[in-house]
Parts: C-alpha cells; structure tokens; sequence
RNA sequence: UCCUCGGUGGCUCAAUCGGCAGAGCGGGUGACUGUUAAUCACUAGGUUGCAGGUUCAAGUCCUGCCCGAGGAGCCA
C-alpha cells in the first residue's frame, strides 16, 4: 500500500500564507492557508471544508453553478485530515464559529489521506491511547496541551519577575539520592544509575550558589498507582530559595498558583470555551489561601467518617473531603516526619511534626503542590539520614551545604499535569500530558 | 497484589427467560446552495477475547485463561 503525496512543491499563487489565528487582520484580503482536513460538508451546489491548521480552525466554502464541476471532483476526493493548501477571500461571517470564513477559489491537495481511524463521535479512551499520535489533533486534545503550554509559560514568567533564577538539574542520578524503592534504574557504563524523582536535593545547592532557583523538567516514579492522578513520567517545576522560611514559601507558593490561574485564564480563553469549562469558580480565586495544620485536617476527616487512622498519610478520597470544605485551594500544614522525607526541617512546636505544606486543589483535584522548610543543621541532618536507613556516604555532597555557610531555606514542587487537570476540568490525567507514561502505556 | 465492571462489524453500543446476531456512526453509491458530529435514500461489512464444558440449541449458563477500564494498595 503506498500514500502517495500528489503535491510535494507548493505552488506560488502570490498569496500571502497566513495561519487561521491572524485571520481576523485579513478581512477582504485573499490569503492562502495550509492545513489539514478537520471535516467536509456537502449540501449540492455548495462545499464545506473546515480546515485545521494547528494555529485555529476555520470554515471555507466553496461554491459552483454545476455541481459537477471539475472543482467539485477533486474536492469530493478529500477525506478526513487530508493535507491540503486554499486559497480565498477572508471574509466576516457571524454564522461561523470564531466569527471568520473564508470564500475559496481554489486549492492544492498535498495528500489524500486514507480512512482516519479517528471518527467524528465518542470513542473510549482504550481506543483512542494508542492513537495517541493522531489523537492530540482533535479540538479537545488540542486545547488541554495548548492550556498546558500556557501554564508553562506563565510558571516560567512568575518565577523569572520573583528573580528566580533557572538552574537545571540532572535526570540522571546517582545511586540512593532519595529511598529507592520508586526509583528507575539504569545502567550508567559501570555503573548504576536512577532517573531523577525531584531535582531538589540539586535546588538546594544551586539556592546556595544562586540565592533563588528553579528546576522545570520530567520526573519519573516507578510506583506502580494506577489511578487518574498519576503518570509515571510527569512534569514538575521545583522553586527554591536561600534564607525563606516555611511562611515565606508558602506566601510565593499561593501568589504562584493565584498568578498561573489568573493569566492562564486571561490567555486561554478560547480553549477554555472549547473544553466547556466553567471557569466562575477559578476567577473568584483570591490569596491568602486558608490554612490548616494536618491535625486540624484530621479532625473534619473525623467528622466526615473516613477510617484512615491518625498519623498517617491521606488517600485520594480523604484529599478531596478535605478540600471539599473550601471554596478554592487550601494548604495543609505541618505534616508528622514518620510519613514525609528526612529532610524536611522539625517544627518547633511540635516534636513529631515538621515545617511542611501540601496545597490542595479544589473540586477533587488533589494534592497540585507539596514543599517544606529543609534542615540546615549538620548533626541534625545526619542524625535524620541514619533514622531513615539512608547511607551518609551518599549525601556528602548534600552534607557539604550545611557545612559551608548552610541557610535556613525552603522549595517546594508543583506538578505541572496536576494543575493543568484542575484548570482544564478534565477528569484523567493522562490528556494533560502530551504522551502519558502510565502503567500500562509505553505506546506510543 | 486485591476488589468491581467489561470484551459482539472499522468505531459506539443493543440483543427480553438459552431460540434467525441488529442499529447508529464510519466506508461506497446517489439527492440537496448555509452545513455545524449536517440531513435523507440505497449498499457492502460478523470465527460475539481465547480454550474447554452443559444443552436439541450458547453472545447469553458453568470452569479456566488472556486483555482492558475504574478503584484500592503504593505514592516526599
């Protein structure tokens, strides 16, 4: 079977090619569009193509006298996401959606494209994951990872104007960075290696060189959840800075995700309408956010009858009955050492607690970002790296920044799907994600 | 690893008490000058996940297995 394309050179027709997003500066002009097929409508002696060109989407006519015009042939010819280049008049439509159309005049196939398995109806999920590849071209897929590069965009712009500065971290790491349960293994030459679960353990360095930093990158857990709130490869944007408090990240942490909802918002509209997404609940979104400690967070865990037994870590459910108690996020503070990481600092007030927040989306979204204030104590720290089992002799490095000139200071991390699942209203995480990794999905 | 649900045409699903395997979409052919997942008419398209069993008769009941979904566990 062979996919010929019947036009390899575009021909010149001296019209300007412009993208269907800056169709509203052309009105009355004649254009040229490059795209592909979305869909094809035909009613006798008129022809509808809506053309998709990875900018927009916009409706073109075509209209004939004979309805067996040579024209006509050749657009009959076209299928669903055939490639293809118009020209026409850009006109005002109020018909149309996003209030464009163009009047075409003629037209170039670049390719006809054979019977698309994608259909214009409701397909499951399972069907459509391996077609991940053709998937992410259909209106809604589009619009979920076109939010997720806003947001990725509005993280980057909030951190750089709070003079964060970006410092990358590797993804590949040496052996028992952090526990290794979760971790995937590699072969590094020689040696064993692990893909990076967090960069922070590196943040916290680059802090010292650099007062505020960053990391953007992927992470990888090797766990084996299989829920709609988790992907084994995931995004996640990691602020930390020297000399801030618990207090201090919390207040970055809230004007972080107020600045990220807000011009996403403003930004996204489009896409936002697209997703039939009720916004009315993320706009009235204001800082402070409310806070309560985890025994607090308890006590309405109590009140609402769930067994998970005190001390220990909540589960999904518990995570969407306590939020459910508010109308936006809500940060949960001060978590018991025994179920967080050994380097999170101890809470004066409370021996068995530690300087710790979770912040939790509304609408059941979960847990969108976790941060602590970090042990700057030599002796403590080392004394923490023993209890957990860890050996000293692998975080040297990490022990030298509490030697030279250690700081107080603290970071958080925010998973960038998370926030993009709770902005876009969509229900799995696996479509925040341009190619999801989950357990059971490698393909493709 | 455990619990629940599911697997029928390319896709989404239906099939009553065990009694001729069906519809819509998509494909093909034709009609239609404003369609919005267009509509209408006609048409082709099936080893009911796999293996066994019960029965005159199994998509349907029984046993085992495979695959998928949701959830739990796990998860800084």
């Amino acid at each position: 079977m062979t996919f010929p394309v019947l036009s390899s050179i575009i021909p010149i027709m001296s019209r300007p090619w412009v993208t269907v997003d800056r169709l509203k500066d052309h009105i009355g002009e004649t254009v040229e569009l490059r795209g592909w097929v979305y869909n094809t409508r035909s009613s006798g002696k008129i022809r509808f193509l809506i053309l998709r060109d990875g900018s927009g989407i916009v409706q073109a006519i075509l209209y004939s006298a004979d309805k067996n015009s040579p024209l006509f042939q050749r657009f009959d010819t076209l299928t669903m996401e055939s490639s293809v280049v118009i020209w026409g008049k850009v006109k005002e439509e109020p018909r149309a959606p996003g209030g464009v159309e163009m009047e075409m005049e003629d037209f170039e196939i670049v390719q006809v494209s054979p019977e698309y398995p994608i259909q214009k109806k409701e397909h499951t999920t399972s069907f459509l994951m391996p077609l991940r590849h053709l998937w992410i071209r259909s209106q809604k897929q589009y619009a979920i990872l076109k939010v997720r590069e806003i947001v990725v965009w509005k993280v980057r712009e909030f951190l750089r104007n709070e003079g964060f500065l970006l410092v990358d971290t590797p993804i590949l790491t040496p052996s028992s960075c952090e526990g290794t349960t979760s971790l995937f293994q590699t072969q590094y030459f020689d040696e064993k290696a692990y893909l990076s679960q967090s960069g922070q353990l590196y943040n916290e360095a680059n802090a010292m060189a650099f007062g505020k930093v960053y990391c953007f990158g992927p992470t990888f857990r090797a766990e084996k959840s299989k829920t709609r709130r988790h992907l084994i490869e995931f995004w996640m944007v990691e602020p930390e800075a020297a000399y801030y408090n618990f207090e201090e990240m919390m207040g970055v942490a809230e004007r972080f995700i107020e600045y990220i909802v807000q011009e996403t918002l403003k930004e996204g509209k489009e896409y936002f309408q697209i997703l039939e997404r009720d916004t009315s609940s993320l706009e009235k979104l204001k800082t402070p956010f409310p806070r309560i400690t985890y025994k607090d967070a308890f006590k309405i865990l109590r009140e609402e009858n769930s067994e998970t037994p005190d001390g220990e870590d909540f589960g999904g459910t518990d995570e969407t009955v306590i939020s459910n108690r508010f109308d936006g996020p809500v940060f949960v503070t001060r978590f018991p050492a025994k179920i967080k990481a050994f380097y999170m600092q101890p809470d004066p007030e409370d021996a068995e607690a530690t300087l710790s927040f979770d912040l939790l989306a509304p609408e059941g979204y979960g847990e969108i970002i976790g941060g602590s204030e970090r042990i700057h104590d030599y002796d403590l720290l080392v004394k923490k790296i023993h209890e957990h089992g860890y050996s000293e002799d692998d975080y040297r490095w990490y022990l030298d920044l509490r030697k030279y000139g250690s700081v107080p200071h603290s970071g958080f991390g925010m998973g960038l799907e998370r926030m993009v699942c709770w902005l876009t209203g969509i229900h799995h995480i696996r479509e925040a994600i341009p190619y999801p990794r989950t357990l059971n999905n490698l393909y493709p």
